[in-house]
DNA sequence: CATGAATGAGCGTTCATTCAT
DNA sequence: GATGAATGAACGCTCATTCAT
């Protein structure tokens, strides 16, 4: 039985080495530039057995792109755990997103800012629903820490979902903002102001606004 | 004396044809994947002929690039002059932003979608700089709205560019999550009614809260 | 009648403009690099027009070719006839194909260097065959000046024109040596006195050798 | 332990039959002309194989260039060892030399014909100085021979390199003027007889002139 | 199972030549 | 006669994918 088990764990290492290169190369050049043969090159491979274990070079990258969807699931979803009132935790969760992009840029790029074409059509359904339903996660995550607001009586708005996708666009488009080249000479601030900005006037809007009296 | 103006317009005219195929060409596929044949067979013209009126593929897209942000930059410009109140005339320039989503989608996935690579590189620093410009221009029209609410003491922030720039970013990401295929799948509304939600929180967010007595 | 020979006159002077375009895009980048968009620029004239006068960048070329040719046959005609003894006109006609690689190296770098591929094959038979004949010309200036040394008695080969053929060869071979790039890296010594060693080695050679008595 | 070998083999097998149809491509057509789709249609692959084997047109024609320089050089220090006398030695790498041109016409041509452009800039530098070296060992051969003639008392001139660059230039130019098309049409003799005649004239040139007494 | 040699369609760009005006 | 816009066949080179071993 432990030769079954050796093999699997070795094509299961196979497989790894295979995504390592992928990821190294897709991180360094997006999907057009990089080429099969770089990727058999790094992960010391020949071409063919690459496709071995991915039918595609599109296939291989969604993987990647999972991948990256998994560590900022496991990040927000973290943070959801923290136990804190839940505007303290929604701006935990914002910050959570921006350590997700400070400490891991590339698979932000890979999420959010290369392009995929026409990947759906070329990928295997399953794949694709997966992705689908990572994305659907951490909106939840969102929308859970909202309906703590709503319970709390400080969020007047009544669905939840949407605010999530709200808070979610507006923290990828700030971020997106700066992925420019040319973010230096068009943008008169920092990331990190910039982002500040963002919570307080997000939170300060999203907080019920009990009508002064007077 | 008409011989000369006739030429010329038919020249102009086949200029048009060009960008006119090119539009649709790189609209449907990127600019990456968009090639001359393409666009020649679309403008019906050999491929040599394109190059007799744009130097290269990056000149043509870029030329439709700026195109766009034309068209984006007039539609924010006009709303800026409506004479409304700060306010309103916020909400109107985003949704001026919006109908440009709208009405020129193809164009929006172009100037904030699709990656251009290292397009500063290769295109002429003129046209690169006429870029950065426009882009700086439509953050301005904004920013002046906010000061004049700064001015009537309704906003807070003493920086009106860098919540230009916030809102600007708020904007885009929530757009762009619309831009997903499978934006149906993921979000549980629509973008109407997730802009709307927008506008009411980045407004209430902005305006000053003066802390209710008691 | 006067119309007549304006005309003839202009369309004679239009060929020349184009001559002189030609000639200079042609020893700046050689036949292959020159291109007819360039000429015609350089010529003031639309790249249609070339073909009125000429009926390809071939013929274009040979004409140019044909050119250098008889600037050299006059350079060596005129040295002919320098009423000199038959050594000293010898060396003479040799240091003038020198003058006139000197003087004109585009001229020789056409006519010695840049291969011509099936050129023949490509232009107007009577080209060629003038081409052909004023190369002959050439040799017959040289076998002339060496029969005076056959009828001095002091040349001994019976044959004049193999002489000059031989001499042809020996100049041009010497000269195209200094035409490779690497030269200098090749060659230790300068042309000037490589030039000096070969007139004085092939003079001494062409000289009847008298046996020495004893 | 066969296997390995073997592939190895069928590897060069392969990289020699792109040798043989690149040589036959390069031998009728010439570097410019010459195109990579005949190269590979003459060897019947694919395009893309033969960049699996060479990494460019010019590494491809480099590579050719150098066998015919080798092929030269092994012809001349073969006749370099012969033994026998100074004067009957040149006279005999001058037929080698003769022999090279008659045997490896096309090789010739490659190597002193056709004008490699600015190969320089675009081969790797090590190809490069390979080549000049290569073309200096030629040289020195040559001159080694007149050393034994200025030793033997029978040869004057000082440099003994200068002597060998004259000859070599001679000899190049003579059979140059026979690579031309037309030579039949131009020079009255054959190759045979006017090398004959050259190397008498360049013998008698060379060894010292004693004054004759009287 | 792994290899890596082979494929071939495809790319952006060039340029001698033609021809309607 | 003169124009110059239009053509279209090439060109060198790339690279995702296949398949015999």
């Amino acid at each position: 039985m432990g030769i079954q088990d050796r093999k699997e764990r070795e094509k299961e290492a196979r497989k790894q080495a295979i995504l390592d290169a992928a990821r190294e190369v897709f991180f360094q050049y997006g999907f057009q530039a990089a080429t099969m043969d770089q990727i058999a090159e790094t992960a010391e491979l020949s071409k063919g057995t690459l496709y071995l274990y991915f039918p595609s070079k599109h296939d291989l990258f969604i993987t990647i792109f999972i991948e990256g969807l998994e560590i900022l699931y496991n990040m927000l979803d973290e943070t959801s755990r923290n136990g804190k009132d839940w505007e303290t935790q929604l701006r935990d969760m914002g910050m959570a997103y921006y350590r997700f992009y400070l400490e891991h840029p590339f698979y932000f790029r890979i999420l959010f800012l290369w392009r995929h074409g026409d990947m759906a059509s070329s990928i295997s359904p399953e794949l694709y629903l997966a992705c689908l339903e990572k994305g659907r996660a951490c909106l939840r995550l969102i929308s859970c820490v909202i309906d703590r607001g709503r319970e709390a009586g400080d969020v007047e708005h009544p669905d939840s979902m949407e605010l999530a996708v709200v808070l979610w666009g507006f923290l990828n488009g700030t971020l997106l903002l700066y992925e420019e080249k040319e973010h230096e000479q068009l943008i008169p601030s920092t990331l990190d102001r910039i982002l500040s900005v963002s919570f307080d006037l997000v939170l300060d809007g999203l907080k019920r606004r009990t009508p002064c009296p007077v």
